[in-house]
DNA sequence: ATTTTTTATTCAAGCGCTTGCTCCAAGTAA
DNA sequence: TTACTTGGAGCAAGCGCTTGAATAAAAAAT
């Protein structure tokens, strides 16, 4: 056998037709038991593998979905948010599942991609990580949206969200690990993270913790919570906690927008000889892999990266099935460690 | 305009041949330069895109790059190597420069995907991230050299491997980390990871461990350095640190064969009340980001990620072109911080 | 025995593109 | 004028598959 066989080759080895063979191969009642088991043996024996371009090209689809990451050309190349990553995994294996391949890139907001993965018949719908720390999506995703592309966002929820949205439920974790912090005797709050309107899931987070306060009576009726800004960084969170630090401000208690600013929250503290969690408190957010093992280890709040991955596939399939398709907000749990 | 455009329909706007349209759009000289210029106006104002599927099957092939990451099936589901997420991204920007997309899949052993991603043209050639660390992977590959499948793996050089291999070189890593030990003038040294042969990458950095305690006098002629096995997991790095506490052995230097075991070490320490590095010094291997964030910051050996994802992506390419591809180790260095 | 229904298979079109070959007109040489 | 290049464009095959429609054979109904 010259080369890759097709399903001539199959067809001619078991005495049928070409189309008798294409049939056979996809279960189709039209084609009888006995002459579809002899060909999937012969297929099987002949290590015949059906050509996906061609049989794509023929359907019109791809069965493939793809992931596109927002890469913030601002940060350090080689970093990429562990939570991410851990939604990648589920992504992926979701994809597989549903029989879908998965194709991934990392993009840029200046590229004019736009929806190529869909028009040039690459994937049959995309998702985006990543692009709701930004402001500049919105007219983006609009263009996607106009154009008819398939793709669900991992984000927050606003009042009109161009596409469908999964995210988690931001402002119920703030509140939640706030709480928790109340509950242990603190007093003195404050917030590290992008409080401010670049980044709507921070927002969120940054609601909940300032309602809690406001309701448990830390914080006079409207007054607004203590914030100081970070990226999504080890090193950001290090350099703002220095500079918190050196302000005289009076705290015992941070809350921080991720768990990489709580690191390095935690690095400045051990720095500058704080004792963590009796001097002060530290929680993060996100629960990556590391929290636990941090010194001490971290309190966070754990969103459900296997559930949100699969939301997020399953989501993305029922649009491209044209099935209806509605925005999902999934709860996040407070972690209870060392470091409140 | 109903549906997606074709050739034919810019072709006839155009009022040139579709063979002329798909000609202009690969900038053939075949076409003279004013025809091609205004049928690429026509393209972009239309928005064509060249229907990917269409194009493979004609061509045969897909421009596709199928990255396989290796799935522990006994380990955490969510649990991906962080050192392997790290050459992701590299990996996926050196692909897209090479114009080609990237299929990822999360593979176990048990499945019997062979070489499906080229049989079914769905890429061009495979690229195996942690195949490393087991034995019964030489079956799967050798089938994959027979099938002729065009395959890069991570890992490390054997005498003989089957397809290419690139690697670290993590014999050179191990002896100088374990070098700069005794410089510090530490006596009494312990390997923790998989100093046994189901991991040769491991294997590597316990020989150079090994050879550099002998060469310094620290072993006996003939003797080899103590090692504790554990899988590459924090839990098993913490777990085994509190059973080599409690066997009472001697120690004041700790050579960990991964950065994640070092991290469940440090925290075993920790808990255990010994202080690093004044009691005993604790290094890692791989540099994974977080690294630098542990209490305290760790010493390690950082494989060039970065580098790494090039090379086996050129080095695929190299293979599927039909060029000369040969195997390629790669350098690592010793990072020094305070675990040491 | 004849017509109708059911079952199993084949025919043939065509998905959208790339590319070897053919064709034509204008330019150059004889 | 005739013959020969040559640059620019068109023709048409065909990549390997899926699928609606046609056909043939067998079974059931009349």
């Amino acid at each position: 056998m010259k080369g890759k066989a097709t399903s001539f080759d199959i067809a001619h080895e078991a005495g049928v037709s070409q189309s008798t063979v294409s049939r056979a191969l996809r279960d189709s009642p039209l084609v009888s038991i006995e002459t579809r088991e002899r060909i999937k043996a012969i297929a099987k024996e002949l290590n015949y593998k059906v050509d996906k371009n061609a049989s794509n090209l023929r359907q019109q689809q791809s069965s493939t979905l793809a992931l596109l990451l927002f890469e913030d050309p601002t940060s350090d190349d080689s970093m990429i948010n562990p939570f991410f990553l851990s939604m990648l995994g589920s992504i992926t294996r979701a994809t597989a599942k549903a029989g879908y391949d998965l194709l991934i890139s990392f993009q840029q907001f200046s590229n004019d991609w736009h929806a190529d993965f869909e028009d040039t018949h690459k994937a049959d719908g995309i998702i985006l990580l990543g692009y709701g720390d930004f402001l500049d999506y919105r007219d983006k995703l609009e263009k996607l949206e106009q154009q008819n592309t398939h793709f669900v966002r991992w984000g927050a929820l606003e009042e009109h969200n161009p596409g469908v949205v999964v995210g988690s439920n931001n402002y119920q974790g703030g509140y939640n690990i706030t709480n928790h912090l109340i509950d242990r005797g603190r007093k003195h709050f404050v917030f590290i993270g992008g409080a401010d309107n670049h980044s709507p899931e921070f927002l969120a987070r940054f609601n909940g913790f300032n309602d809690a306060l406001s309701e448990r009576g830390i914080l006079k009726p409207g007054q607004t919570a203590k914030h100081w800004d970070a990226i999504s960084t080890e090193t950001s969170g290090y350099n703002v906690c220095k500079a918190l630090l050196d302000s005289g401000e009076k705290v015992d208690a941070i809350v921080c927008a991720s768990d990489l600013i709580a690191i390095g929250v935690l690095s400045a503290m051990k720095e500058s000889s704080y004792n963590v969690p009796d001097d002060i408190a530290i929680v993060g957010y996100d629960d990556i892999p590391l929290a636990r093992f941090t010194s001490p280890p971290l309190t966070t709040v754990k969103q459900n990266t296997i559930l949100a991955g699969e939301i997020l596939v399953e989501t993305l399939i029922a649009k491209i099935e044209g099935r209806h398709a509605k925005n999902v907000l999934i709860d996040a749990d407070v972690i209870l460690r060392e470091s409140s």
